[in-house]
DNA sequence: GCGAGCTTTGGTAACGTTGCCGAAAACGTG
DNA sequence: CACGTTTTCGGCAACGTTACCAAAGCTCGC
């Protein structure tokens, strides 16, 4: 491994042309190598294959990517990359990218919608093979219906579009259904008064699952009230609030769904504060719920699978998939523990 | 917004040169009014930002890197994405990253060494502005000295690279500290005899935890005994099954240290299948330990704090400092909930 | 032994951007 | 108004790669 030396003594990283002047051959040569296409005599090959390795060239990317005009490259933007529904979207993704050999750009961004304008469009400027996107609530993306006229699949995940000028495929899951199957769960353990805690964050999901809870009461001919459902921020302590509030109906609730993990999760912190003890059940699966005091029944989603199918879908469009939007829905799975049982185990 | 027309319609993107023309400058004009430098006539410059609005303009990432060699690109290596350690030192780095406007390439590569070196070299090809790195163990990572010398800075974070060849900027925890803290916390609850159920995946931290492990037990005159220490796949059934065969020692351990986070929550789940109750404090704070029964008491790493650690670091070489490598090491916080004390509160 | 058809090869022109250079325009000064 | 200085501007080359083209070297059949 030698590097080619400079006027300045830094060393510079080698090019096609240098390796193409060491092996002696000419520079299409060289490209025809290193870009795999045939017609090249083998003594060449081997030739160039050996420069190659001595002085470590490596493919500069953006040149490559400047004249062919793929990139190699698809952009994936999240709400919240710690958040482990979103951390395993996104390794979904990249299980599926790296089998093509493609990089996946993550993004971050918040919930400000300005500042998610300018991060995606700092994204595309790398022309972009294709855009995987979890919107963020809110934010005008009407922008992106031009860089998909110009030919950048898009597709989202989670939620749809809020814009109606922008047509693109969608992975969601089955939200009203999953919910709907979390009240008949609790409705078939004995529960009657069955509380709604829906995240503030997140619009479409929250709504969708708020619904499909109507839904199932409706379909068990159970009254829905509004007193049993709040909007709320995945915050311990505004879970324990609303708690100690619904607890105060002259009929109060002896069971919650909650329409996401976080908002579980603070559920579940607010009980240990009050120590509490409604039946739970929550969307989204979590780590250690089956370690909960009683283990927490959820409804999964597989963020996974659902990453994977968001890039297949990617992947169908880059590969000259025509026509009409797709949208795929997956289904949810109610993950029995016991969190749906009663009654509780005290006092 | 208007596309720019093309032979067979297909809408192509706007490129400097249809900006200068809509605009009536020349192409040096508008490449000094989007790239912000001034010496531009006032009258010229609203030319060419509207002709920018109109054609809906947007910069060629690629060009501009080949043009300059500065990609405002930094790589991310991890080996498990949706590990929330990993997930949140991305949101470190990334955080950093957003303030200097820079483009985060995250990539999770698996234990394959070989497949690690493929994905990485991957990155490299994008001429990137540097390279943070949670090295997959046993990866030879020694063509990255070549790249370093090529002018990438690169900083290793979590474990140091374990070839001697490479010297790098480094951040890590202190690992030794953190576990002799866990040690010093379970003997002064009462605790004589001490397990360490260490983490098999990932050597160096791993082994330093180990050895903090032994510090703490010399620091208390307390003998170490190899019956107590086992290396474990951070799985239920293999965390059952080590504690029950420490059960039937003679003098069998009534505390565990766990080194890691995956690991305390297998022996979270292997204590609930077997209705076992000692006492445990392990390395890495993790979601819901409070709400375990009893809440776990952990050896608290800011996973967001050292991705923004190692961002700087990396900035700072970027910038150009020069000299010798710097390793920054963070403490450790422990964080008390319960799971250190004796006795347990069982039969 | 010779042209038709193949393979192999190197040269050259782009891709879209920026840095440099020199020309033109604007300005100030005596 | 002439001259020097500064500002503004467009043309051109280059970054490293690949697509295209034409030339050169083959093989093969007659």
């Amino acid at each position: 491994m030698e590097d080619v030396p400079t006027l300045d003594g830094a060393p510079r990283r080698a090019t096609m042309k240098d390796v193409a002047a060491r092996a002696g051959v000419g520079l299409s040569t060289v490209s025809r190598v290193v870009s795999g296409k045939g017609g090249v005599a083998p003594a060449k090959v081997r030739a160039v294959e050996r420069a190659v390795r001595e002085l470590d060239f490596s493919r500069n990317d953006f040149a490559h990517t400047l004249r062919t005009g793929s990139s190699a490259t698809i952009g994936m933007v999240v709400t919240n990359i710690s958040d482990p529904f979103f951390s395993a979207l996104i390794q979904g993704v990249e299980e599926r990218a790296r089998v093509r050999d493609l990089v996946v750009l993550v993004a971050s961004v918040t919930d400000d919608s300005a500042e998610a304008e300018r991060v995606i469009r700092r994204l595309l400027r790398r022309r972009l093979d294709g855009l995987i996107l979890v919107a963020p609530e809110g934010a005008d993306l009407r922008f992106l219906a031009g860089e998909q006229r110009a030919g950048t699949p898009i597709v989202f995940v989670d939620q749809p579009p809020t814009d109606d000028h922008l047509e693109t495929d969608l992975v969601v899951v089955d939200n009203e259904g999953g919910a709907a199957a979390a009240v008949r769960h609790l409705h078939s353990a004995g529960h009657r008064r069955i509380a709604c805690f829906a995240h503030a964050s997140g619009q479409y999901t929250s709504v969708r699952r708020e619904a499909g809870y109507y839904q199932g009461l409706k379909q068990l001919d159970l009254p829905g009230d509004r007193a049993l459902v709040v909007s709320i921020e995945d915050d311990v302590n505004a879970c324990a609030e609303a708690m100690l509030e619904q607890s105060r109906l002259a009929d109060p609730p002896t069971a919650i769904f909650s329409t996401n993990g976080r908002t579980t999760r603070a559920i579940l912190g607010a009980q240990r504060l009050l120590g509490s003890h409604l039946a739970l059940v929550g969307f989204d699966d979590f780590a250690l719920a089956e370690l909960m005091d009683p283990p927490t029944t959820t409804i999964a989603q597989d963020p996974i699978a659902i990453g994977a199918a968001a890039a297949d879908l990617l992947f169908s469009r880059i590969d000259g998939r025509v026509g009409p939007t797709q949208r795929i829905i997956l289904g949810t799975r109610l993950v029995e523990r016991g969190s749906g049982e009663l009654p509780p185990h005290h006092d």
